[in-house]
DNA sequence: CTCTATGTATACCGATCTGTTTACCTTGGA
DNA sequence: TCCAAGGTAAACAGATCGGTATACATAGAG
């Protein structure tokens, strides 16, 4: 059976290439070469690139929700402060040195049709951003939790493109004064 | 000298087919053949490929920033009005059949450096739409027509994202509800 | 020691990519 | 009538694409 740190090694140099080229830029053999693996390996955990980029999707899901969730986490003990704590996560989010936009909406970009897999895969990542965001409110005892966090998620999207396509890395901190008014407003 | 008919042809189809499938996913190949004309014409009118995409986000920035003027100068008369109408040109954007997302987000996702001259282009597209709404705001006697300006692009680039990466179309409406908050505090 | 599993390295496949070149056609003006 | 401009169609070049196959190395288990 095949070895499990192989494949994490090809997942974690695809994530990188793919992130930084994008995915159609982005060839088999850059990946191997920079893993260090052959092409039959490769093969043989994915049967075809489109499989990787779906498990490199997955991967980057999970490290992204969860590198959001333990810094608002530890920026903020009150739910009602971390939703305030997600726009200080962004601001350093976007002074990486390798910050290249979100990789759901890249992905979503490069695969336009909704029903792609890898599209799917990043509207389910955003939907469970929004799920956090959801949990959060209600947590903190806001109104109308559902509607906050679309609000606090449209921001977000908003924030990370001007981030991005302009290069406007002040977003963040816009965002989250837009953001205080539709926290604010939900515990008058 | 070449015809400038021909030319046109050729960036009109280079629009469609680079909105639709993205700009690495299309070859030069399916450009000539929708539009009809041989390869040495497309390579008599653009040097390379990078050039052709070039020029189409010139027209896509054109035509888009014309339709928005015009869309959102026949809903209202007042500048005011104007702010808010920005978001019902979104709704009906979102809601024609061959949407997919802002071309300029996509072309900043494919190609991800900030120096690259289609991502500049992007860039500058998105400056231009918020001199418009920064225009607006002022002529509308707004406190400060900057600020809200960026306000309000911002709404609009998350309300773009949701429609896109989600599908969720109402964001439109949603965006329109949190730009109220942001237009009526400059007037009070 | 030997067999098997897993890997590497590399050649190869057919398709497709951007871009060039060649040969031929058509059309308008002097 | 003839010539040049601008066009088409198509072959071609060289690279790269995703994916497969072949040959060989290595290491662990019996």
């Amino acid at each position: 059976m095949p070895s499990p740190s192989k494949r994490e090694l090809i997942v974690d140099e695809a994530l990188k290439l793919f992130y930084r080229h994008g995915f159609h830029a982005t060839g088999v053999d850059a990946i191997i070469a920079r893993a260090g693996v052959s092409k039959k390996t490769l093969y043989s955990h994915f049967r075809t690139k489109d499989e990787l980029i779906l498990a490199t999707l997955r991967k980057r899901d999970e490290l992204f929700r969860n590198k959001l969730m333990r810094a608002t986490e530890r920026r903020a003990s009150e739910p009602r402060d971390r939703l305030l704590a997600v726009f200080d996560f962004l601001a350093d989010w976007f002074h990486e040195k390798d910050f290249n936009g979100c990789m759901f909406i890249n992905a979503a970009a490069e695969f336009a049709e909704q029903d792609n897999p890898s599209h799917m895969l990043s509207a389910e990542h955003k939907r469970l951003v929004a799920d956090y965001l959801c949990e959060q409110a209600e947590l903190a005892g806001a109104r109308d939790p559902v509607a906050l966090s679309h609000e606090l998620n449209l921001l977000m999207e908003g924030a990370i493109v001007y981030a991005h396509v302009m290069g406007d890395k002040r977003s963040a901190e816009r965002a989250r004064d837009m953001a205080r008014m539709f926290i604010d407003r939900q515990f008058d």
